[in-house]
DNA sequence: CAGCCTCTTTTGTCCTAGACAAACAACGTG
DNA sequence: CACGTTGTTTGTCTAGGACAAAAGAGGCTG
């Protein structure tokens, strides 16, 4: 048998689709349309598997299910769009850099980013190269001219460079601040980014690592005796789910222990009580100077 | 209203049952007894919540769920057996080390661990240092004296150094090996454990991170021109999905790529063609000097 | 008594089909 | 043009039923 076929889980896994949409689509739009095998359970061919996974990347942009699944195959992926880049900062040729990734040059990649990082230095290299270089990277992988193996591993190199260079900084004395993500979170290299800021201007910085239990975080804090719970969340996260679990965790969180929240996912999110908001760097670096003028 | 509750995505979130298991045994065992909010959903009670963590812990352990589920919950935590340990290396004297994570001293932890570094080497390190208290820590949540999040800053803080050491090793020269894990899969600390000893043999790793689809491990490898693809299958996996996995993956990846799996979620699993199991450091490093000399 | 085969029970996952609320779009009004 | 109201879209929940893979129990044989 040359026609491999995925069971419902497999899709799942490989979409990122529940299986309740799965089903539910099916019944709704028609689509998918998958064989049964001789149990009556479903087995989607692999071009429906892909046609899924384009539609889902087209969703995670703001598109919705209801056009997107009417829309044949072969047009979807003139939908991809160009998206708006502003134009990385002068400073920045990242060309070079995305050329080695897609070249998968692991070691090039390596050697050219720890030259930057000499030459800009941490706070820079964060800013103008990490930040710009994330979000052209997940441009790219969003229109198709990465693939996914591709961003992993430009993830997984620049998280190890920015904890090898976070570990190489002195004890802070500053805020002491719990970094952590909530469960279904897996990216953390916002996080990391912080971490690196935040530990720059010496704070004390107690990374927890990803996907954290609700009330393990509340129990962490208070262990360690925090002064602040960082979260994180990206844009993949389902934005409506945030609101709830950060009310839930703030009411988990003792109260002298304040709850500040960064990260592409909260770019849209209305404020919260309790709850600090900080899309980007430079709020978060305000924070933490006003954090420290209010002691 | 005082006493918060959780719905069945919070439940499946914090425990790791997923929401079928939680509905079937409500049907079938007639625990948990979740309430009913307006809308007539599942609304648990933490303490329902709390007990069904201490089950899945317990089922991890290799117990079933149709005993424990009759079992009344103040009997439950004195299941919790204290596994058998094989004593540490003599060299080794780990219970600093823990008290330090109960502590939560994270910089003391990194201190101390840093020494060992100097003084076992690196290897030595790993086999006699990471390993053993990986297996303690993982001992010690499982039997509810460690909490998640000592877990998760003892694996990150590790994760740390260890990636550290590795970017500190020179090129390597020999096979070309393709570190990851499959989706649902998180645990990596096995992963850079094989991956330091590899490194520090003189292999060209190529570490992609974690959850990486099938058919994208399967096209990385292509691209990288790997001459290994190794896996890693943590004890949590769901061991009656791994075979599948293998095979789908084995037939996604040409031939002439070899695909090495390792951790402790392999340990009970038979051989399987074209792939090469690997339950054990020493087996790793065999497998590694006969591919050389194979050559 | 160890190993192997068979039968039974246990257990997770899949199925259908219906319901509803939150999020979003579209419209009318001040 | 801002803002409330109405309609539509969409994800997630519910209920039981079904089945196959895994685990355990028993029985047989070397």
């Amino acid at each position: 048998m040359n026609t491999p076929s995925f069971n419902i889980a497999a899709v799942e896994r490989d979409t990122g689709l529940s299986k309740d949409v799965l089903r539910v689509w099916e019944r709704r739009y028609g689509f998918p349309t998958p064989e049964r095998d001789a149990n009556g359970e479903r087995c989607y061919p692999p071009d429906q598997v892909e046609r899924l996974r384009l539609i889902k990347r087209l969703m995670d942009q703001g598109h919705r299910p209801g056009k997107l699944l009417g829309i044949p195959a072969d047009e979807l992926s003139q939908l991809m769009p160009r998206r708006q880049l502003r134009p990385p900062p002068a400073t920045a040729d990242l060309t070079e850099l995305l050329a080695l990734i897609k070249q998968h040059d692991a070691a090039g990649f390596q050697h050219a980013m720890q030259q930057r990082l000499a030459r800009q230095g941490l706070q820079g290299f964060v800013q103008d190269t990490v930040a710009p270089l994330t979000e052209q990277v997940g441009a790219a992988w969003e229109d198709g001219s990465f693939e996914v193996f591709e961003e992993h591993l430009f993830t997984e190199l620049t998280k190890r460079l920015l904890r090898q260079s976070i570990s190489s900084l002195p004890a802070g004395h500053g805020p002491r601040l719990l970094l952590t993500s909530v469960p279904n979170e897996e990216h953390v290299l916002g996080l990391l980014m912080v971490e690196t800021l935040f530990a720059l201007e010496g704070a004390d910085c107690i990374p927890l690592g990803p996907q954290m239990p609700l009330f393990d975080i509340a129990r962490a804090a208070r262990a360690h005796a925090a002064d602040i719970v960082a979260l994180s969340f990206s844009q993949a996260f389902p934005q409506r789910r945030i609101p709830g679990l950060l009310l839930q965790l703030r009411q988990a969180l003792p109260a002298n222990i304040e709850l500040w929240v960064g990260g592409g996912g909260i770019a849209r999110l209305s404020p919260l009580d309790g709850v600090l908001l900080l899309p980007g760097f430079a709020e978060a670096l305000d924070a933490l100077a006003a954090w420290r003028t209010a002691r």
